[in-house]
This record gives C-alpha cells, structure tokens and sequence, in this order.
DNA sequence: TAGTTTGTTGATCACGTGATCAACTCATCG
DNA sequence: CGATGAGTTGATCACGTGATCAACAAACTA
C-alpha cells in the first residue's frame, strides 16, 4: 500500500520538478561520477517514476551536459572566491593550492570523466570547452594583472595560464587511480608555476 | 579453398586465437577507445562469434585491463627507443616533444579512460598505477643520469619527474576535446620543464 | 459540483552489455 | 575407418540503458 493517506506522492510544479531533477543529477555525479547520471537512478533518488525525468529533459545527454556545466562552474566561483586579496602571484599560487586540495577529487573525477566522454557526446565536448576556456580565462587575467602591476615579468599570458591548467588536471587526473600519494603535490607545482611565471617561489605565499 | 566451401570458418589453436583477440582488443581500443573493447566487437573483429572471445578470457575487466597495459606498455617503449643517445636535458627535451605530438592522440584517449574507468575497474586501475610508475621511473631515471653527470643542478629527481608526467597528460587530455588549438604547447612545455630542472630552455635540444 | 488542465505513473519497447552452455565441426590419433 | 578431443557456434539468460505513451490522479477552474 502507499504511505500515507492515500498515496505519498507529491506534485510539485514544472519549475520545482526541473531543479530538483538537476540537483539529484548534480549529486550522484559528485558521488558516484557523470556515468551514475541515469535515467532510472535519478528518477530513483528523488522518489519518482523514471518517465517523470524523461519528461522533463531532451534526453539523457544533455542532462549530463547540464549536470557538468553546472558542476564546474560553481566550482570555479568557489576558486575565485577563495582568492586572497593581494597581489596577483599570491593569488595564482592560492588558486593552485586550492586546486589541488584532495577535498575536490569528486569534481576531478567528474572532469576526468567529461574528457573521456566528449569524445562521444558532442554537447558535453562543447561545455567542456567553455569550462576549460573559463578557467584559463581567470588564470590569465590574473597573470595580466601581474604583469600589469609589475610583480610578474612581461610576457604572454595565455600559454602560460594553459600550462598551469594542465598540470592541475594532470595532478587531478594521477590522484584518481590512487597515484602519487605521499609525495607533497603542492610545493613542486609551486616551484614549477613560479618558473613559468619567472617569479621566486617564496611570491607565491602560502605556507 | 581450405577450409570446406560452406562455411569460411577457420580453426586456429588456442594460443593462435588468444594472439588475435588480445590484438583485436588493442586495435578496437586505438581506434575507438577503451569502452569499444566490448565482447561482440572483438568478436565481430576477428569475424568469431561472441561465444569464442568469452570462452579465452576470465571476463571484459581482465581483457580491456591487459589491453591498457599492452598499449602503454608498447608507448613507452617506442617513446624510449625514440631518444637521441645525447646529455639527459636533451634526451628530456626529446621525450616531451615526442609524447606531445598529435599523433599520439589514441593512446591519450586510452589514459584518459583508463583513469575514468579506473574508479570500477579494480584491476585496471592496479595496471594504470603500475603503467604511471613505469613512466615517472623512466624520466626519473634520466634525471638522475643528468645530474650524476652534472648536466642537471642537484635535487630530488622524483618529485620533478612526477610534474613533468603530469604537465604532459594534462595537456594530453585537454587536446582531447579539441582545446587549445593554434596554440604551440610544445615551446611553453619546454620552458616549464627547463624551469623544473634549473638548466636553460636552450639545452633541451629540438628546435 | 463538474469539467479541464497538468503532473505523474508504470508498463513496455528496442537495444546493448557480459556470461553460459549444449550442440556442432573438424583435425588428429589409434 | 572410427573414436577422441579441441575449437567453435549460436541461442539464450539476466540485466541495464534511454525512450515512449496510454492511463491515472491531483489541482485548478467555471
């Protein structure tokens, strides 16, 4: 028999039915990676009938596009929320340390997972690319500020934001399988970034 | 023909047809990735019904882990046979060079999956450590040569050879989804290694 | 109250996955 | 020649995926 009264069912409007299909997506990839993102298993943690989440979505890729952009970009604006307010290596190196707390692994995994699955799901590749554009876009104004302010040397920013991105995502993409533990990630990456940046290692801060 | 005229089945021994399948396997996941190494399509490959595959294998996980490590395995050792007899930071500039080139972007997609699936697949996942420490070893070891010769300032070679693996799957899957076109990644990969190292750009060679 | 709208269900379809196994074919040996 | 055994088939199972849709129920409206 039904729960309660007469059924446990609730209806809730259009509105409140999408957000609540997006945030039971965005918390199974976080939990369980953008490949948990089915139909059945978010009808499932919101109590309801698959069909239900059919309903509401074009189809299963786009929701795990959404899910991604939504995913990544909260998590930039938590980044850069973080920043210190202080000179721009300072803050490069903060965003660097942040970027690599193990505390962001799920995140990791949901990246590691959209460039695998890009290759396939052409909607997901295309959100990838705006994510990954975002965040060189934020590690280069900062470098430009740098560069600006004369705290770091002159020099073209974007290769230089790119070559930071990538060796976050590299890092991120080795803590995944359980690799390189008990070696300080950190202080090389700094010493690497200031290299790049042609700054001393103790201009970055921290710790 | 041999084999009568009904049918064009042809009976190999066993460890004939485990050669095939293992090749099948590395030659499906190339061309299409990890996930394709599926039983029907090694199957279909080798012209067998699905049955065959199944009956010489333990299971999938065990045959697409044993592929992994079949196509990195051969990766390294090409990438390897590819260094110039030379000082170490030129024989390290030459292993960047060579594991940055586009064409190597089939075994990118194979990482990058592995790291994904390797969250599932236990086995694989074990593979993958193995395969990352093979890597890091290798440029460790040059590191190390580099400065027993004195080529290269004293220091800690692991940690750096860590980085430097990491600067170049990062960049290995953002080219994955087609980021970062028009772009050199080369030069500005170089100028970070050298940075680690503490040798000028100019002694890792190429040009 | 009766009628209409809108959210919701659950069965069902078509497909793909890994795995299993009795039956079959063919090469080889006695 | 017949028997033995290794290699192979193809159907089948149980499961999971996305998607569809007629029917149902709750809320709203006239």
């Amino acid at each position: 028999m039904p729960s309660s009264s007469t059924t446990g069912r609730v209806r809730r409007s259009a509105e409140e039915r999408r957000i609540e299909i997006g945030e039971a997506a965005r918390d199974l990839a976080l939990a369980e990676g953008l490949d948990a993102v089915t139909l059945r298993a978010v009808a499932a943690r919101i109590g309801v009938a698959s069909g239900l989440v059919a309903h509401y979505i074009p189809g299963m890729d786009d929701l795990v596009a959404d899910t991604f952009a939504e995913i990544v970009g909260t998590e930039l604006a938590e980044v850069r929320a973080l920043l210190p307010d202080a000179p721009a290596p300072e803050r490069l190196g903060a965003l660097v340390r942040t970027s690599l707390d193990p505390a962001r692994a799920e995140v990791t995994l949901v990246w590691v997972q959209a460039w695998a699955l890009g290759s396939r799901n052409a909607a997901l590749a295309a959100r990838v690319r705006e994510a990954m554009d975002a965040w060189r876009r934020v590690i280069a104004d900062e470098i430009s500020r740098g560069m600006a302010q004369g705290s770091i040397p002159e020099g073209e920013a974007e290769p230089i934001a790119w070559h930071v991105l990538a060796m976050i995502d590299g890092l991120g993409a080795h803590a995944l399988v359980g690799w390189g533990p008990g070696i300080d990630a950190v202080t090389p990456v700094l010493r690497a970034v200031a290299g790049l940046l042609g700054v001393p290692v103790a201009r970055l801060g921290g710790g």
